[in-house]
Order: C-alpha cells, then sequence, then structure tokens
RNA sequence: UCCGCGAUAGCUCAAUGGUAGAGCAUGCGGCUGUUAACCGCAGGGUUGCAGGUUCGAGUCCUGCUCGCGGAGCCA
C-alpha cells in the first residue's frame, strides 16, 4: 500500500486520507478541537467537531498526549489559515502509543537541557528544519561534484599519523601496531586518489581533539574535500565558488520552507554566485589597519579579524597567499614570493568566519621532505606521502568545506551544534 | 590552559540580608476556529555541594562541582 505523506497533501485535496504520525501540540475550545500531527515531512493540523465523529472518537482526542502515536483520517481540504495550507476534517483517530510525559514543552528550554535530549529535540520543527537543510548541503555538494565527473574515495578514519599537529589528535589503541588516530583531515590520501583518478573528492568526519570552547568548533564534523591534479591555486578558487554558488543556490530553491520557519533573512545568500572578491593576505592586512586594528603581518587572521574584513563584502570573500609560517606543511611556495603559501580561504559573511580552507600542495620532493624534517613529523609515516613525488608529480590544488559552518551560515545559527544530528563536543559525548 | 558570567519548582525565570513567587508543563473544570490558544481551580521547593559571617542567608565571604560565553587553535 502507498502512505500519503503530510508533504503529499496538496496532491490529494478533497481525498479521503489516514496520516500516520505523532501529536506535536492539541488544543480544544469544547466540542471543536484541534491536534497538530507530524510525521516527519511536515506538520498538519486536523480538525475534530463534536457531532462529526463518534463520542468515542471525540474522547480519544482528551487520551493523546504530546509525542503520542496515532493516526488519523479525514478529508483534506484548502485552508488558507493553515501555514501548510491545508487541514484535515477527521473522521477518525486510532491511539497507537500514549506517550509518557514529554520532556519538551512548547515553551523555550536551555541549550543544556535540550541538548541532554537531543535524540528527542530532533522531532521539534526548528531542529527539523536545519537537518534537512544539512541534507540539501550535502546532497548539492555531491551533486556538483558528480555532475563534473570527479570520483568520490572514502578516506580511513584510522591513520597512522598526524596530517597537522599532533596535539590535537585522538588516540586510540590498536591491537599489536601501537597507536592509532582518528583522522584530522581525509586531504593526503585525497592527493593519492587525485594523482590515480585526476579529480576526487573525500566525503567524511574527521575529528580534532582541540580544547575549543567556542561556537564554531566541535571535536567531530564532517569535511569534504575536492583534489584535483593539474589546478593551480587560481583554478582551487574557481572550483570553490562554483561549488558555493551551487550550494547556497539549492539550498534557497529546495529549503526556502525551511529557511523561513528559520527566520532566516536571505538577502546575503541571494548574493552567493561567482566570481566572489579575491583579495591577498596584504589586502586584508591593509582593511585591517584601516578599521584601526594593530595587526602584525604575519599572524594568521583570528574570528575577530575575519568578521572585519569579510564585513567589506556583501558575499563571502576569498584570502588567499597568507604566510608560509602560519600555514601547513604541504602547502606550495608562491614562486613570486617565497614568504607566503599558496593558500586560500574563504570566509563567509555575517561573521560567520572560515567555512573554507585550501591550498596548491607542494609538488617538489625535496621541497616537501624539507618542510616535513622542519616540522618534526615522522618521516616513515610520510613515506607513503612522499611517494606522489616521486612517481609522476605535478601540480595540483584542493580545499577543504566544513559542513556543518556552512550549514550553520546558510540557517543563521549562533552555533555550530545545532547544525549536526549528534554534536561531539569537547564536554559532550552523549546522547 | 587562561579570562568573564551563571546554577532557585519538571522547564524558563523573578525575589533591598527579613513569610520562596510567576508563566509554561501536569491534574480537574469551562469554551464550536484554535495557531507557543484562552479562562478558573489544584498539586508541585534539601534555592548545585561543603563550610563561614549574621539575631536572620536564595541574597554576603571562601572552597569545590557543573554549565555557558570568549581567547588561543582551527573547518
Amino acid at each position: 500500500m502507498s502512505r500519503i505523506y503530510i508533504e503529499q497533501l496538496h496532491e490529494v485535496a478533497g481525498q479521503q486520507v489516514t496520516l500516520h504520525g505523532w501529536l506535536y501540540n492539541k488544543r480544544s475550545s469544547g466540542k471543536i478541537r484541534f491536534l497538530v500531527m507530524r510525521d516527519g515531512t511536515g506538520f498538519v493540523q486536523g480538525v475534530i467537531a463534536k457531532g462529526a465523529v463518534s463520542e468515542e472518537v471525540f474522547a480519544r482526542f482528551d487520551e493523546l498526549t504530546q509525542e503520542s502515536a496515532f493516526t488519523m483520517t479525514g478529508t483534506v481540504r484548502a485552508e488558507k489559515r493553515s501555514p501548510g495550507g491545508f487541514e484535515l476534517d477527521v473522521t477518525d483517530l486510532t491511539i497507537l502509543h500514549i506517550a509518557h510525559e514529554y520532556p519538551i514543552t512548547p515553551k523555550e528550554h536551555g541549550t543544556d537541557f535540550l541538548m541532554d535530549r537531543r535524540h528527542l529535540w530532533l522531532r521539534s520543527s526548528r531542529q527539523h528544519a536545519i537537518l534537512r537543510v544539512r541534507h540539501q548541503v550535502i546532497k548539492s555538494i555531491r551533486e556538483f561534484f558528480d555532475g563534473r565527473g570527479f570520483t568520490l574515495v572514502d578516506a580511513p578514519i584510522f591513520t597512522p599519523a598526524a596530517c597537522e599537529g599532533t596535539s590535537t589528535l585522538f588516540e586510540t589503541k590498536y591491537f599489536d601496531l601501537g597507536s592509532a588516530y582518528l583522522t584530522q583531515s581525509g586531504q593526503l590520501y585525497g592527493e593519492a586518489g587525485a594523482m590515480a583518478f585526476g579529480k576526487v573528492y573525500v566525503f567524511g568526519p574527521t575529528f580534532r581533539a582541540e580544547k575549543s570552547k567556542t561556537r564554531r568548533h566541535l571535536t567531530e564534523f564532517w569535511m569534504v574535500e575536492p583534489e584535483v591534479a593539474f589546478n593551480d591555486l587560481s583554478d582551487n578558487m574557481d572550483l570553490a565558488e562554483a561549488m558555493l554558488e551551487h550550494v547556497v543556490q539549492s539550498c534557497l530553491k529546495d529549503r526556502a520552507a525551511e529557511l523561513k520557519l528559520l527566520e532566516r533573512n536571505t538577502a546575503m545568500l541571494e548574493n552567493v554566485k561567482a566570481p566572489l572578491p579575491r583579495i591577498t593576505y596584504d589586502e586584508a592586512v591593509e582593511i585591517l589597519h584601516k578599521n584601526g586594528i594593530a595587526f602584525e603581518w604575519g599572524n594568521d587572521l583570528g574570528g575577530t579579524d575575519e568578521t572585519v574584513v569579510s564585513q567589506q563584502f556583501d558575499r563571502p570573500v576569498m584570502v588567499h597567499r597568507y604566510p608560509a609560517e602560519v600555514k601547513a606543511f604541504y602547502m606550495k611556495r608562491d614562486p613570486q614570493n617565497p614568504k607566503v603559501a599558496l593558500a586560500v580561504d574563504v570566509l563567509a559573511p555575517e561573521g560567520y568566519g572560515e567555512i573554507i580552507g585550501g591550498s596548491q600542495r607542494e609538488d617538489d620532493f625535496d621541497a616537501l621532505l624539507g618542510r616535513i624534517k622542519e616540522h618534526n613529523l615522522p618521516q616513515s609515516a610520510f613515506d607513503w606521502y612522499l611517494d606522489l613525488r616521486r612517481y609522476g608529480s605535478v601540480p595540483h590544488a584542493g580545499f577543504g568545506l566544513g559542513i556543518e559552518r556552512t550549514v550553520s551560515w546558510i540557517c543563521g545559527l549562533d552555533h555550530l551544534r545545532e547544525a549536526i544530528p549528534f554534536p561531539r563536543m569537547i564536554y559532550r559525548l552523549t546522547p
């Protein structure tokens, strides 16, 4: 049998249907009663009038508690006053399960209380909207790369060594081989993939044991990391801006209802179209100085610095050619100026900060080996990576996009933790 | 790790050092168009923990625990 979902009601106006779902809220006005059902695809109000149904059915309304499971049968009617445009004139109602007293009431709650009940909080309309946008972001990213002939290459979660600093690694025992570490980035494996397939993307969870307690950090987050052989920094920026345009426009088009529910002002999102402004790190420093910020050349941009720079633009801005000292060992130096790396960060507007970090990679064997030694990285763990510069090394570039930061920005959230179903933070491992 | 803020009813929050309160939730009653409905009644408290000051501490002091925000680091 084909089940009717709330989001399909516009297709069956005037018909009798049976809906399966949970009670979101109910109101009574004596002889006419209203109940709001949610079924995962949407919300709809059922109307029960005394006299229109049997006394038994009318009485079942009183038994229903918030989040009780039930079915309701009735006629679908267009209703201008309803947020979804349709209501159900109920003729029958079946109780499937009476819920215990539900802890999340329609009034406000604190974040910690809700996070302890994240498994239930997901049922709320706001969380529902956010996670549907997340789905759209992931779906549109895949569409974008799949449509351009990229191959998905999954990187391992267990890795033998650090990609960046070792202080931020989660360590775990690994049989007789000593320690394994949860990956901080699939990038090095993405580079191997690019040399095999030309253009690839890695998509998966990454882990950072940073003791960060801010609204912009999780210990476990998802990244998409494209890597393309023969691309230089400029090609890399072309790819990043095209992808951002596709993702944001896709959300505006297909998740308009969710963004409206989130009360997101989409004016700035409408602007996300290529080309995006590109400025050098030097120009960013000038902007900071003009705004009276005492910023020293050579430092990385802090959170407030990023906000000041991005406020100069009405769409995301790409900042490229950072001081090599503050960037990762695998980034290629600019042949025109060895003090800077061929790196790019994309800063989202409205204070959301860095959503993309990328670079052209060092493709010269000797330069890369020297950089590994400078950073005191264990050479043996990187021997396979050096192989990529022994056998047919070519210029290549890629970047990483943080999924949660992107979702957070598109939805206009004030904290990253709502952008993932079950967030992992320094002081939260449950539920 | 450092800096700042906080912890009172199931939830969100009030309460000059002087009787511990409201809204929501829950239970009961009322209402034929409600939209976080509304109206009436009722039950509901070891004020995070341990000390101290005081005639008297939710309130002031000390320590601890937990939470929140920020810095550093990063996507």
